[in-house]
DNA sequence: TCCCTATTTATCCATATGTATCAATTTTGA
DNA sequence: TCAAAATTGATACATATGGATAAATAGGGA
């Protein structure tokens, strides 16, 4: 057994179809394809996971963990904020995850377009309880007044969604197209600056950068 | 020859293809399947297209083509319109031939994610050309005060971009987990009105349905 | 050292796929 | 009517794929 430390054939394979998975999606990745990435025989793929379905499988685990752990980071001093404040730091976090990890949300859409049989399972075990504590969320933020009600809660939760991620999905195009890298630390944080100017109607300062001078004044609230 | 009204092997090929690469994408999709979906002998295909890739070429110059001509159904008139009237116009046809025709998003969603080198192909022809029209109509409605200028109009774009057809994509999701059937012409109206209220900064009725009662008064303008 | 287990590697196999070929059939034009 | 062209259908083939099998190797405890 390993240290734990290096990484083990097993994690460099989940490595690896996370990459596969997430550039070509189910049916155009093969399981060759991920072992030669990942540098191993193509038939541990069989040792370590039963399938090519599970190792899809273990992909959305491993990265639906990671999501949770990144939005719920600061889930301690959620209670202390002002529901505003609380949907900046969870809409921050979610779109920095998304930066980091855009595989998710790519693996996501490939099945949900796809309405493969994979996403019966995604959805029972992923999607819908995501998407149901964001709905739920969205329509008590239109009620606590932070979110604007003329908008139906259903509609903006789902524009609200791919606003903060596609502009991940469609990173290779803004790359070529105007030569701009979204996957940067400025321009993720620009990014999160744009959904929440959109979200909250006014200009939010992040940490890092300060946006707030090419955004213009803070309106009185 | 064909009397061109009835549908004729190339065009239920056609057909058939558009509806099979826009579910499961390139990879996904086998000519066979396309060929029996069309109710055809695969070997035809060879005969009317040269590969599975000009067939899917076929299929995006097809649907590029139906959603200009959507798009510009009321170029006529757009003199005589305010710039706010111009994009609640172009908008509102954008998002209906969405909500017709979601092939063409899902299936340039599936290559720009891919980045495969029928992407360089789809760039260059189509997408580049309608992102640097729709960039810079940003940019103006911004600099006439339709669109608000706090956000840097790249983020706009996108999530404008994402805003409109997200909700088409993730049409399977929404009708499982929610109920809703999105293609349905009531919630088609209704998205468009959500994602003008949203860009416009108000509600905006539409022809068929007033959602004008559920979404407050009207600003001063 | 030796044995038992865990892991990796090297092949093998049935199937699906894209494409090519060519015969059969239908359509066209004089 | 009939021959040429257009179109469709049936089949073949090389390749890639997911999965299976079993031999080879490594590791760890007695």
């Amino acid at each position: 057994m390993s240290t734990g430390l290096e990484l083990d054939t097993r994690s460099k394979l989940l490595k690896a179809a996370v990459t596969v998975f997430g550039k070509v999606g189910y049916a155009g990745a093969s399981v060759r394809q991920i072992a030669d990435l990942a540098g191993v025989n193509h038939g541990s793929i069989r040792y370590h996971y039963a399938s090519k379905r599970d190792l899809w499988c273990a992909c959305i685990t491993y990265l639906s963990e990671l999501m949770d752990a990144a939005v719920h980071q600061d889930e301690a001093q959620w209670a202390s904020m002002t529901p505003r404040e609380r949907i900046i730091n969870v809409t921050g976090h979610y779109i920095r995850f998304n930066a980091k990890n855009p595989e998710l949300h790519r693996m996501v859409t490939f099945e949900t377009i796809h309405e493969s049989e994979r996403f019966d399972w995604l959805n029972e075990n992923y999607i819908r309880p995501f998407s149901g504590r964001a709905l739920a969320s969205v329509a008590l933020a239109q009620e606590q007044g932070v979110y604007p009600d003329s908008i139906p809660a259903l509609n903006l939760h789902y524009i609200n969604i791919a606003a903060t991620t596609s502009i991940f999905m469609m990173a290779s195009e803004v790359q070529k197209n105007f030569g701009v890298d979204v996957f940067a630390e400025i321009e993720v944080e620009r990014h999160i600056n744009a959904v929440l100017t959109w979200l909250l109607g006014a200009p939010q300062v992040q940490e890092k950068y300060d946006f707030i001078s090419m955004l213009g004044p803070k309106p009185s609230e």
